[in-house]
DNA sequence: GCTTTAACGCTACGGGTGTAGCATTAATCA
DNA sequence: TGATTAATGCTACACCCGTAGCGTTAAAGC
């Protein structure tokens, strides 16, 4: 894997992994969290997190390289948690279910997602850690397509992830791209398209 | 229209838009494109523009606020060429081509789109210009969604930016989001899904 | 031409970013 | 326990951001 865009959290080589190594990463992804839910991402600045965390800035920038890596590094320890996709019994009502889960994410308040997606643009490492957790969550998600074929919802040598995406892409465009304030049936709407696409044959 | 999202280039109430005026932000926005052409968009800063207009720093902050204004200033006066949707017949070729285009902004070196969404995380100039850009274009694109309904390409009650949105969102976010290599086929898969689903009967 | 004043030039400031070099502390291992 | 050295602390620096205050220049209107 590219060391440049991998998590930078693990110091470097990671050879001494001990206590105050530890201690210090605590300290400062504590901070990261309580700087963005008391003042959102737009305060979430490397000084401003080792002012907070007592942990000298020039380590800060050693460790992380970035605000975007120590978004990176919060939402790595914050992926303890596994996701299962949703089992409602129809391909329209799993991917209705995962798009709202992906519109409370981008209108929650702070939106972790939503930082680190303006993050990326600045740093490889929360590049690497928006994609590599969207596509852990899409390669989950493929699940209820494959549920929707056995049940016969779908046409032959449907593509899970072009589902996937077909459902999920325009909640993101709308709300982080064109930034629209959501329409309530925004989830739904995306959802039940890409349903009707899937269910005629050979798509991809 | 909000003062705060609006294109900042005619300075504020623009009472005196004679001869140095004009000069300044020919200077300036000449200075922009060579920029982005010749160092790319990581290179756009208000002082290195300054630097290569010879226009003092200070009344560039005035003028476009920060560097999404000057992005946002440089694509409204690059949109002299006015954009026609293409008609090849079908809906399905028409949204391929629609896809291509995108393709090939979002792959282009420099990408002034790329850079605009960028920018417009941390600029309001530059999400007012992105937004009020694509808005423009799906308006237009809209056009090649209402010939298939004549054609009865389409199901009934069938909203033209829903299909338009499902068509070139994913790429967007295939291209932009997760910043996946361009599939060579992803123009046309997703153009396909859309028209497959724009085929069904009441997509919204 | 003359006056008015919008727009620009200049200096200065407080912040954030990211790096370099060297001193200090403490984890690791013998 | 002591020696080694990773990791951190500290100072200093160059750059970019964005703003304030004030002087200067040149459009606009008479």
């Amino acid at each position: 894997m590219d060391p440049e865009t991998q998590p930078v959290s693990p110091p470097r080589g990671s050879a001494r992994p001990g206590g105050r190594t530890a201690r210090t990463r605590e300290r400062v992804l504590a901070a990261v969290t309580t700087l963005l839910v008391e003042e959102g991402y737009e305060a979430l600045t490397v000084d401003a997190v080792a002012a907070r965390s007592g942990v000298h800035r020039t380590t800060v920038y050693r460790r992380w390289r970035d605000a975007g890596g120590l978004l990176a590094d919060t939402l790595d320890a914050a992926r303890d948690e596994p996701w299962e996709p949703p089992d409602t019994g129809s391909l329209t009502g799993d991917l209705i279910e995962i798009n709202r889960q992906i519109v409370a994410a981008l209108t929650a308040e702070p939106s972790l997602v939503r930082a680190l997606i303006a993050a990326s643009f600045r740093s490889p490492a929360a590049a690497h850690a928006l994609r590599s957790f969207w596509e852990d969550r899409y390669a989950r998600a493929a699940e209820v397509v494959h549920r929707a074929a056995a049940r016969g919802e779908t046409g032959a040598g449907v593509d899970a992830r072009s589902v996937i995406v077909t459902a999920c892409a325009p909640v993101f465009h709308e709300l982080v791209l064109m930034r629209i304030p959501a329409p309530a049936d925004i989830a739904e709407r995306y959802a039940r398209i890409a349903a009707a696409a899937a269910g005629q044959l050979r798509v991809q």
